[in-house]
DNA sequence: CACTGTTATGTCCGAAAAAACATATCGAGT
DNA sequence: ACTCGATATGTTTTTTCGGACATAACAGTG
């Protein structure tokens, strides 16, 4: 039974942080590429650029750095602000899926059978 | 300071449930009315209806009851199954504000201040 | 210095979502 | 019967969003 999949997204004013950037920031620290770590998740690059520029310029400090150029072409990698954020929205997951382990539970219980399944 | 507006979204495959869902259900049970709890968030009736729709077909058992014609034209109210799925999203969302509020403020604390009031 | 893969942007188009508008139905009171 | 306010649906228009292309800049390497 596919579970209830759970959501989490933040709003600060304009920024909004939810699991498509959380998934996204994974994926450049594990590429160390926007493009790549966007193919993975099969998103465009303009896409994964675009969230990323929105990251950059919601928060005080840039969350990713990147470089053109060079051997490789370029790359991308995490700050260590970017770092504290994903940490801590993963944390935050991981703590309401914990903490609301019982609610979650309560809610699904009273979902259509057919709504659990991939369809 | 309008600090972290925090969003909550459930998925059971097809079926969602988040603020607005929860929101509309809270108004249905103070307003006794589908129309009214609308208005009162600044949405039509056309869209209030067919998000109770979706949720009626979503669960088990329609978490709104409706009905039309009468004195005063009709009316809604919460089935005991949809008070509580709103009790539980609440108390859901409630634990996420109580056990996360570490990793809220980290990540609030390194947004923009721009961010955080009205613009 | 040409080659290469990535970053960085812009434009255009279609699909999907939401808003706007339009009816139709119902039933207790008057 | 007629009214009134709310439910219940359709239809049309507008807006928004994402995808598809297109292009330029960049810097290390062979």
């Amino acid at each position: 039974m596919t579970p209830t999949r759970l959501m989490l997204r933040l709003y600060f004013g304009e920024l909004m942080l939810g699991p498509g950037k959380a998934d996204l920031l994974a994926g450049i620290a594990e590429e160390g590429s926007i493009s790549a770590a966007g193919r993975r998740m099969g998103m465009s690059y303009k896409r994964a650029w675009m969230l990323v520029e929105a990251m950059n310029a919601g928060f005080a400090e840039p969350l990713v750095e990147s470089a053109r150029g060079g051997a490789k072409g370029g790359g991308a990698a995490l700050t260590e602000a970017g770092q504290q954020v994903l940490a801590a929205y993963r944390a935050l997951e991981a703590k309401l899926r914990e903490a609301g382990a019982d609610e979650l539970a309560a809610i699904g219980a009273l979902v259509r059978s057919d709504m659990s399944n991939g369809k």
